[in-house]
DNA sequence: GATGAATGAGCTTTCATTCAT
DNA sequence: GATGAATGAAAGCTCATTCAT
C-alpha cells in the first residue's frame, strides 16, 4: 500500500501499473490483486486506513476539555499541516481524487471524511460563538476551503515556492520545517481575522 | 480542444483515451494526431492557447493608471475567480498537473505562467508598499497559495459546498453567481486584512 | 519514381511510408495516388519501366553478329554487372521481391523478365554449341544463378567486401569500378570453367 | 518462432503482422510481447538461435583431422546447402535482412556470423594452400558470394528454376533433393575450377 | 498462500487512401 | 491538375486480470 501511495502521487492512478507498484512493493504482481481484489479495491483499502486515522485525531482534539475553542482551532490547524507535510503522496492522491469523480466508492469515502471533519469542525465553532469569541456568521466552507486549499497547494507545488523564495538549497526537512512555522502562521492569522469577535 | 478539456477534467489525462475526445468533439480519431501529433501534444496545445489569455488579462490591470494598488489586487481577485468559474475544466486540469510533473513541456508552460504572473504582481504589492497601503514583509507565495488553493478547492470540491450549505436546488448558474459573491468578499476579506498597513 | 526507388531499396516496400515518398519526391502526398492509383501501382510502374531497359539491351547483343559465342556472353555478364552497380537500388528491390510473391503483378514481370533473358540466353548458348565452342549439357538455370546471385550478392553487402578486404577507405565510386573488374573477371572465369568445350 | 520465420519469409518483417504471426501459432497476440518484448525482439532472437548452430557445425569440419582441405571444402559446400534446403525460410530473411541494415542488432548479428564463417574458411584455405593443393591469389570474397549468392537464389526462385526446367510435377521433397545434387556439384566445379593448383 | 504464464480488451499511433475544393 | 483535410482500418504494444499449479 505504501508502494501505491507512491505511484499513485507520482503518475495519478490511471497513470500507474500494478506491475509498477509490485516491482516497487517486491511482491509478485499476482498477489496484489490476490490479496486486494484489484486496483481500484487497493485504492479503496489505502483510503480506509488512512481515513481511520484522521478522524480519530479530530475527535481527539474536540473531547479535550482543557483548551478554549481558539486554541483548538489553532491545533487542530496544525495537526492538518502536519499531516499533509507527513505524508504528501497520500494528500496528493486525495486532493486529485477529490476533483474527478470516477470511483464512486472513493468519492464517497472522502464525502465521509469530510462530512465527519465538517460536523466536528462546526461543533467546535458553535461553542467558540456561544463563549462569544467567535462573531457569528461564519461560512464553515470557505473557512474549510482556505485552509485545506491553502495548505495542499503549497504541498503540492513547493517545488515552485522554494524557487520563489530562492530556498533552492535547503534540504527536504530542512523545507518542511520552514513551511511548517510559515503555513502555520499564515492560516491561523487569517483565521483570527475572519472568525474573532471584534466588539 | 473544448472536448479534450471536458474529459482531462473528469477523468485525467491518462485517464482519457482519444477515443472518448474524438467522439465527443464528433471528429474522427485519427483527425487529432492528424492535428496535434499526439495526445500529448494535444494537452500542450491547449495549454499555449489558455495562458497566452491569462497573460494577457493581467497585464492589462497592471498598466491601468486609474486604479490604486488595493483596487487593481481586488480586480485580480475577482478577474481570477471569473477564470476559474468560466473555465473550471482546463484550470482542473492545470491543478492537477501542477501536482505530477509528469509531462515536462506543460509543467514548463505552468511555471512559465506562475513565473510571470508572480513577478506581476510583486511588482504591484511593491507599488502598494511604496505608496504606504501595503504592510512590509508580505509573503507573496502565501498570499498567491491562499488566492489559488482556496478558489480551486471550492470550484474543485463544489458538490461539497453544496451539500454543506443546503444549496443542492440551485442551478449551475445560480450556485456560480452565489459563490461567484461569497468567494470574492471572502478572499478580499483576507487580503485586506494580511496586507493592510495599521499604522 | 526514383524517390520511391531508394526508399524501398532502403526499407522495403511494406516499410516506406508514401509520405517519405512524397517528402523526398517534394511532391503533395496526394499526388502519388492520383497518378500512380495506388502504392503498389507505383512499384509496378517502376518495374514497368525499368525492365523494358533490360530486355532491350540483351536484345542488342544477341543481334549482334560481329561476336562469337563467348564474346557476346562476355559482354552480357559485363552489362548485367554494370547495371546492378549503376542500379543497385532498382536491382535490390528485385532480388527482395523475387523471394517474396507477396504481389502478384509484379512477381509476374520479374517471371516475364527472365523467361525473355533466360530464352535469348538459351539461344546465345545454343549458338556456341552449334559452333563447337561451348560444351553440351549445360544448365542454364544454374549459370544464371551464379551470375545473379554472386554479383547480386556482392553488391547487396558491399560493406562486409569492404571490411574483409580493408577497404573501407575507397570512396563509393572508386570501390564501384573495382568491385566491377573484379566480378568480370571471376564471373568470365567461372563461365569459361563451365562452359568451354575441352575437347 | 516457427510461425515468425514462415511469415517473415514470406512477407518480410514488415508485412507480417504480430497478429498473423500469433494466429499461426495459435497463440494469444499478447504472449509474443510477453514472452519476447517486441517484434522486433523476436526476430533477434531467432537470428540468436539460428547462428549458434550454424557456427557450431562449421567449426566441427575444421576440426576434423582425417580429411584434407579439398575435402573440407566440399563438406562445408555441401552443409550450407543442406542448411539452406533445410531451413529456406530462415535464410530468405538472413538474405533480406543482409541488405536492408534496419536492425542494427541483427545486422551486427550476421556481421559476426559471417567474421566468424569467413575467418574459419580463411583458414581453411591457407591450409590448403601450405599444403600446396590451393592457389595462392584467392579472393575469399567473391568466393563466398559465390556459394551464398548462387545457392541463396537458386533457393529463392526456385519456382522460376522449376518452369525453367519442367520440374513442374516434382513433390516439394523431389524437388530439393534434385536441385540439392545438381548445386552440390554445379559449386564444387566452379570452386575447383577457381582454387587447384594446376602445376 | 503464492506465482509464472497466459489472455482479452483496449490503448495510441500510423497507414494508404479518398474527398472536397 | 493539384492539394489540404479527412478517414477507416490496422498496426504494435500495454494493461488489469485470471488461470493452473
Amino acid at each position: 500500500m505504501e508502494a501505491a501511495e507512491i505511484h499513485f502521487a507520482d503518475r495519478g492512478f490511471e497513470g500507474t501499473s500494478v506491475r509498477d507498484i509490485a516491482e516497487t512493493a517486491g511482491v509478485n504482481l499476482a498477489m496484489i490483486n490476490y490479496y486486494f481484489g484489484s486496483k481500484e479495491k487497493l485504492m479503496e483499502a489505502m483510503f480506509a486506513r488512512r481515513s481511520a486515522y484522521m478522524t480519530l485525531q479530530l475527535e481527539t482534539i474536540l473531547a479535550n476539555r482543557e483548551m478554549g475553542p481558539m486554541e483548538k482551532l489553532e491545533t487542530l490547524v496544525d495537526q492538518y499541516i502536519n499531516r499533509l507535510l507527513n505524508q504528501p503522496c497520500f494528500h496528493r492522491i486525495m486532493i486529485r481524487e477529490q476533483m474527478m469523480n470516477s470511483n464512486h466508492m472513493i468519492t464517497e469515502q472522502i464525502l465521509q471524511m469530510k462530512r465527519t471533519n465538517s460536523n466536528l469542525t462546526r461543533a467546535l465553532i458553535a461553542e467558540g460563538q456561544e463563549a462569544g469569541v467567535f462573531r457569528q456568521n461564519v461560512d464553515m466552507g470557505l473557512l474549510m476551503a482556505t485552509l485545506v486549499g491553502t495548505v495542499g497547494h503549497i504541498v503540492s507545488t513547493q517545488h515552485f515556492y522554494r524557487e520563489m523564495n530562492d530556498l533552492g538549497e535547503m534540504t527536504e526537512d530542512e523545507f518542511r520545517n520552514h513551511i511548517r512555522g510559515k503555513l502555520s502562521s499564515h492560516i491561523k492569522a487569517i483565521f483570527k481575522a475572519i472568525l474573532s469577535n471584534e466588539d
